[in-house]
DNA sequence: AACTATTTATAAGG
DNA sequence: TCCTTATAAATAGTT
């Protein structure tokens, strides 16, 4: 349609392509919407323009006809698997913070916070619950004390011994020293020490 | 372009309009072909029929073309959304089960339990922790007791009350009673009381 | 961008 | 749905 044919391939002329382009860009879009108006169709159409330029038309929400037509498709509808992971966080979120609510609270309680809405009953059974707590922390508390303890005992111990042994080698070599003193002259105290070790 | 112009609106006779949505799809498929080869342009159709059939257009991956089209339009990208508010709802998600990780933690260690790699200083901090809050726990259940018995007393003195005024009311009734047993017959007893009330 | 010769699409009818 | 044909519409090449 005009005036002369033209080959089904790419125009090589750039300047020619560009026109051609914007021209029949223009034609498609048209068409598609007559289509959508004439024939009560769902048309939705996007055009990418080689130099980054986008192009659009659809006759309904574009994203509604486009899930259509995956789903009538039998695709796997990604919006649709995306909505459903978002709706399951969103729950998870949900329950989560519930849970954080109910523990914060009570919590709070526990170190003696916003007790004001709190009833005789529950204040009973919390100091209870804290009274065991408190309990089982000062069995804990104690055991590692004693732990400490018997950790500090040992190394006493331990201690003790090794200056008892230090002692006795002391003693050894004083008395080596003693001897040699006799028959050496003085000066050579240090190499002396070091021959007994 | 036909034996007749058509106006842009539905056609209102179906057979016609079947006729025409056939043709005019198959025209703007080919048209759309024909774009994409002639101007190297990326082009991407749905038609959906209205009854329920769809066609489709697309002259390099369907999905790939409709993303471009979303980033480089500079629409908001329905895809991008989602995969952000999921990339947001995982970290809260993270979050929160941190948080509640940690607050659960607290909660056991105060209730005596899960004691065993708390270490010395922890467990005395914690001892401290609990000590000031079953303190104000017993304060409040101090608090709750005395407002307990001091509405008890305010109704026990309240009843005090009504009793006296009861008595009081009740010995002026024989009173009255006596005056006319005097005079009137016996067998109207029930009666009388009522008058005087 | 406007023009126009020509091709193409398609409405109507079978 | 396809064929035919008259005609409307689109557009290639030109200005």
């Amino acid at each position: 349609m005009g005036r002369g044919k033209v080959q089904l391939k790419r125009i090589e002329n750039s300047m020619n392509r560009q026109v051609t382009f914007s021209k029949r860009r223009n034609g498609l879009l048209k068409k598609a919407f007559e289509l959508s108006v004439l024939c009560d169709a769902e048309v939705a159409l996007v055009i990418l323009s080689p130099s980054g330029k986008t192009y659009q038309f659809s006759s309904n929400d574009f994203d509604t006809t486009i899930s259509k037509y995956r789903s009538m498709g039998g695709l796997p509808d990604l919006n649709e698997i995306d909505a459903r992971s978002v709706e399951s966080l969103r729950n998870e979120v949900e329950n989560l913070k519930k849970f954080a609510v109910s523990t914060e609270a009570r919590l709070k309680q526990m170190c003696g916070e916003e007790l004001a809405s709190v009833g005789a009953r529950e204040v009973k059974q919390l100091e209870r619950h804290m009274r065991t707590g408190l309990q089982r922390i000062r069995v804990q508390k104690r055991r590692l004390l004693t732990d400490h303890i018997r950790m500090l005992k040992k190394k006493h111990k331990d201690l003790q011994d090794e200056n008892a042994f230090l002692q006795q080698r002391m003693k050894e070599a004083c008395k080596a020293l003693e001897k040699r003193q006799v028959n050496k002259p003085p000066g050579i105290f240090l190499q002396d020490l070091n021959e007994v070790y």
